[in-house]
RNA sequence: GGGGAGGUGGCUGAGUGGACAAAAGCAGCAGACUGUAAAUCUGCCGGCGAAAGCCUACGUAGGUUCGAAUCCUGCCCUCCCCA
């Protein structure tokens, strides 16, 4: 295939990027790439640690579909024995440990998830563990002689957590070593990651030039905040929104943003360039918002989705009124309290107590009407609406 | 290997024999307000119970005591200093 000017590519991967190191490398593996009309192997790599990826991990898949439209074969490695390490990179903290059967699971939803950015045909997903878990000790020792332990210390993240008399384990500092060596089996010639992945990137570069490769270039995107503004988006943080929750889901928590937040997600997500954004900053910021939610739901499902979930949520929130589709829910009562029902018909309520909490301060609705005591009885008939807390919203039907 | 400090609810952190389901802050939830939010204000915030109360919980396993987060012992874990 033909393959587009290396500086037009070049301006096509800069677009959103914190940084390259170095560009010039890449330039030339781009020339070089067009002349010898060889795709360039994009490496990106994820532990599998939970279940789900988020637009975090979205902000870097769009990356590799930038070069996957720009010809280039991407390389999706499932860091399945890098998971069982713990990449320490920004923690402040070690990872919890996590067991074998949860990351298999894992790596079996991320491979559903990546494709919804990724196109199919030009990507090749791979398991570290393949070549990990065999590694000969002499081999690996021989990576750990590469490494200056004052050099791993330097890092941020540690030396933090040095200063602070925080635990560091042995475990944790090897971990870039073997992020490092992925790159060597690899043969890549870019790894994308986060700003905080800089350390283990480019020791990848040392790693490659020891086994007598072209070091790969690293290409850095930024971190993106969660949904409370200030931390990065992760899931054990619970400020993330997943690739693969509902379109419902995902229209919803955009516009449980903030307005401040709106504007850095509109630069890291859309595709809106500076010009686009400036001029909506004078409009409504409702508007923009959800001009913002349209955007990621089209992107992760379709545009289809994207105007009924927006209908959705004007019904629920603007006109404050019950949903057409509202979710059907079964239900057998065990009693008549509404406690009872509302535990037995909520995902969002699991004890007792906490239904009494928010049946006595107002937050159950149902058929229209605000039940207060916990104790009283639902109607007797045979379905009605019932609205929980803020956001759920179902139609219950009595078996 | 020696010496010292420490492990409290989702998190930070007070509590050194009964008044402790455990201060305070953060996070969370509900309500009010609004432009969806944010901010602000109000209330809640281990489980069960209508309530009285009961159960579970201060690393873990035992012990002392009428009574233990608090005292003692073993174990596990973390940090600091020395080697």
């Amino acid at each position: 295939m033909a393959f587009a000017d290396p500086k037009e590519q070049l301006k096509v991967i800069r677009r959103g990027t914190e940084a390259i190191i170095p560009e010039e490398e890449l330039l030339l593996k781009l020339e070089a790439s067009r002349a010898n009309d060889r795709p360039l192997k994009v490496k990106a790599g994820f532990d599998p640690t939970s279940p789900d990826l988020h637009l975090g991990h979205g902000i870097i898949l769009k990356k590799l579909r930038d070069f996957q439209t720009l010809g280039h074969e991407v390389l999706f490695l499932i860091g399945d024995f890098t998971a069982y390490i713990g990449d320490p990179s920004g923690r402040s903290e070690t990872r919890p440990s996590i067991s074998k059967e949860e990351i298999i699971k894992n790596s079996r939803t991320y491979e559903r998830q990546v494709f919804k950015v990724l196109d199919r045909k030009k990507t090749q997903i791979l398991s570290n563990s393949r070549w990990l878990s065999n590694l000969d000790p002499e081999e690996f020792l021989g990576l750990t002689s590469l490494v200056n332990v004052s050099r791993i210390l330097d890092r941020d993240d540690f030396s933090k957590r040095y200063r602070e008399g925080v635990s560091i384990s042995l475990r944790e500092f090897i971990y870039p070593l073997v992020q490092a060596y992925d790159s060597v089996q690899m043969h890549c010639d870019v790894e994308l990651g986060g700003t905080d992945q800089t350390f283990n990137i480019l020791l990848g570069r040392d790693f490659q030039r020891h086994y007598g490769q072209s070091p790969q270039v690293g290409v850095f995107l930024p971190i993106l905040e969660g949904t409370d503004g200030v931390k990065k988006m992760s899931k054990s943080l619970g400020n993330y929104i997943g690739l693969d929750e509902s379109p419902q889901d995902i229209y919803g928590k955009m516009m449980s943003i903030s307005d401040d937040l709106m504007w850095r997600y509109y630069l890291l997500l859309s595709t809106c360039n500076e010009k686009k954004i400036r001029k909506l900053r004078t409009e409504h910021p409702m508007d923009a918002k959800k001009g913002l939610a349209r955007e990621v739901v089209s992107w992760l499902h379709d545009t289809q989705s994207a105007l009924e979930a927006e209908r959705d949520f004007e019904t629920k929130f603007s006109k404050r009124s019950f949903p057409e589709d509202a979710k059907e829910k079964d239900y057998v009562p065990g009693s008549r309290k509404i406690v009872d029902l509302v535990i037995g018909v909520s995902d969002s309520v699991s004890t007792k107590g906490e239904a009494k909490r928010l049946i006595s301060q107002g937050g159950l609705v149902i058929d229209g009407e605000k039940y207060t005591d916990p104790n009283s009885e639902f109607p007797d008939k045979i379905a009605f609406e019932i609205k929980i807390g803020k956001k759920e919203f179902l139609k219950v039907v009595i078996k």
